[in-house]
DNA sequence: CTAGACTTCAAACGGCTGTTTGAAAATTTT
DNA sequence: AAAATTTTCAAACAGCCGTTTGAAGTCTAG
């Protein structure tokens, strides 16, 4: 899609932004080297989204609607059901990320740029992101909760914090693991989310 | 320290350049930034450290040598007793990190700049880390194998790079947790500490 | 086919980047 | 105290930054 000419302008530049986002960060990453890498004019970025940080902001929108609205139909899914582990809530959680970093090209990229939105101390950034999808994150922890009665709130929020960072900085291959030579991408992902889930679920019900 | 002129040249530098890159990233913050906030002449960087890269370079090494030393004491401490467990391992690395970052000024600022360094892609700067502290994570990761037999090496290593990451993103303080207004900076990282090693060796055990 | 809206384009804006220079100042050595 | 060395300084270098402009090009509705 980067820069494939059957392409919109937009997606072009949408899809060029997310690469170079994930591979020197917010700030490192120009425009003009976005433009580049998307075969547009320059100025075709202020033109459809006004301005850098916007899209920067749209980046996050394209990818994280659809992700938020996966995770909040599978929790949906288990949440009421009496045989809900804490395994199969993770799988919620988890399963939309990784389908999507297997889904279309650039879609494992994302994740990588979801990591360092969380290693940017950009306030701006941190409260788009909670304004617009922390209540996934809430709901979520409520469901946690329920399997989790003898933790008391503080004690909760804690593993969930702890969860989530095993859970980020995984996701975003940022460990020291590669994927084995004759390992295709999807076996080695969906390897890393089989650990991870056995790992989490221990630690919080410790 | 930062811009305390009894420290020299060099160490207001490299505290001010510690500060701004866990604020704002390495490329972001500039050297203009870095030398105004340290009350020094912009040549000083170049004169002092040759190139902004070298200055990120010693940024590392000043704190990073002493970490890394402390660890392995730590863990020369406890390895090879009978009575070693998973907590009192992950204790010997966690209890340095948390000593520097309640230690001197700056201290806690460098975790988030460490942090950072998994963020970046930047193939530089992990081969710099990994060439020169990778010795401290292979020496602990046997400690590791002694007490997991039952793991086979690659299941290990999975679960020590999720702890890992785990142990990153929390000592960073990226976390949604904040420190309750109560509560002093050293009890709010001693808790997080504890309730670290609760979950990792909860994890690594599973 | 033409009028109007939408999109692309090259060029330029002021401002910030890392680095270099050579002279001035401060410090150390003789 | 003089000479030699180290350190600081203001100024300038080429080059990249995000954004704006107005004209040229493309597309669509009447």
């Amino acid at each position: 899609m980067r820069d494939n000419p059957q392409f919109s302008t937009r997606q072009r530049i949408l899809g060029a932004a997310e690469e170079l986002f994930a591979e020197r960060g917010f700030a490192a990453a120009s425009l003009r080297q976005v433009t580049a890498a998307a075969k547009v004019n320059l100025a075709a970025v202020n033109y459809h989204f006004g301005s850098k940080n916007n899209l920067i902001e749209e980046v996050f929108r394209r990818r994280l609607d659809e992700l938020s609205q996966r995770r909040l139909e599978r929790l949906a899914d288990v949440a009421q059901s009496e045989s809900t582990t804490l395994e199969t809530l993770l799988d919620a959680f988890i399963t939309p990320a990784l389908e999507l970093s297997l889904d279309r090209e650039g879609g494992s990229v994302f994740m990588r740029v979801l990591a360092r939105a969380f290693a940017e101390h950009n306030s701006n950034l941190r409260r788009f992101l909670s304004k617009n999808y922390g209540y996934v994150l809430k709901d979520f922890a409520v469901a946690f909760a329920r399997l989790l009665p003898q933790l008391d709130k503080e004690e909760l929020y804690w593993r969930l914090d702890i969860a989530v960072g095993a859970l980020t900085y995984a996701m975003a291959d940022f460990g020291m693991i590669q994927r084995r030579s004759g390992e295709s991408e999807r076996a080695h992902r969906e390897n890393m989310a089989k650990h991870l889930i056995h790992f989490t679920a221990a630690g919080l019900r410790a």
